[in-house]
DNA sequence: GCCGCAATTGTCAGAGTCTGACAGGAATGG
DNA sequence: CCATTCCTGTCAGACTCTGACAATTGCGGC
């Protein structure tokens, strides 16, 4: 992470990685996939996470705030080194290889919550419109992520994503321009 | 395309198109920079229009209805083969690297409208609501691109992007399950 | 302490994507 | 008809990623 912070993320080799920390090119690629695994780390883990989080959350409760209260406890997480998550989601944001791979990290996750979503809002198109309302919140899940990341004024996470969140709710009254 | 929707794309090498078409592998890479880019179809000129499509939308209209409005122009794109986008999106979507190539277009077309969104939407945290505001747009015109390629029902595009932005102004009132 | 077993790692070779440099041919304009 | 410019092909190289095989390490039983 040093490296890709200092030279980009593209400008160093799997070599140079390797080499660091004393391993052969070849050991890299046997713990990650691809490079660009190396800085977004465990794809499904978490996903899982946030899907029985949403799982647990009360029936009547509504979707939107369901979602929103699963992502929190990811945000919540005790043992995260605030410096360097951010400099992970620097890092993460300058690269586009990195951030499409990140991206499609969010797709896997958009899979484990859209049949949930779509069970507790029925109705007609149920998966349609469920697929909508999932995409919706990683993207506000990524959105607030990224404003934490290049925030200075020491915000909190939970605030920016209740914003994100917020701002779609309201999307109804906003007949001002 | 044929190349891709027969063989899958990962297991056509970029050699094979380039012979196909009667061109040098070199002269490929001089039209798209990446192979994927053979698929996605330039990225830019597009986002250009949605953001003008949008721009010109009436100043006291809901921004939710201007961006739905602007991306059924897209769609709406008279010279369009049916069966021929049918099978792109199709590609697209069986292949991760081509997903993600796609959400990456997305990204640049966030760029291009969220400051459009921001101005009008205004108050606090103008950039981080038009962020999460783009961004659902976006999710939603992808769903229903989805949608609409793999429907049999021979659905129409148009009323599956306003269910999808729909399920999302719904999102205050569904107190229930 | 020694041996067999399994897991981890390194080395080697290869396919495939993408880029830069250079040269030859085709089209365009005077 | 020539000169300039554009397009293309060839060549060479860097890089990512994968498969096959050998070497190493760690561990439990004897």
């Amino acid at each position: 992470m040093d490296l890709f912070d200092e030279q980009g993320f593209e400008n160093v080799t799997v070599e140079q990685v390797a080499a660091e920390v004393g391993i052969s090119a070849r050991s890299f690629h046997r713990y990650f996939p691809a490079k660009e695994d190396a800085v977004i780390v465990e794809p499904v883990g978490w996903g899982e996470v946030v899907r029985e989080r949403f799982a647990a959350r009360p029936a009547d409760e509504p979707v939107w705030d369901g979602l929103r209260a699963a992502y929190e406890s990811l945000l919540a997480t005790p043992g995260r080194d605030e410096a360097r998550g951010k400099r992970a989601m620097r890092v993460l944001g300058s690269t586009p290889a990195l951030r499409a791979r990140n991206l499609e990290k969010h797709l896997l996750w958009a899979r484990l919550l859209t049949p949930l979503v779509a069970d507790r809002i029925g109705g007609s198109d149920a998966t349609l419109r469920a697929e909508a309302i999932v995409q919706a919140s990683l993207g506000c899940f990524d959105i607030a992520l990224a404003a934490w990341a290049t925030d200075t004024t020491g915000a909190d996470p939970k605030v920016l994503l209740r914003v994100a969140f917020d701002a779609l709710t309201a999307l109804r009254e906003d007949r001002l321009p």
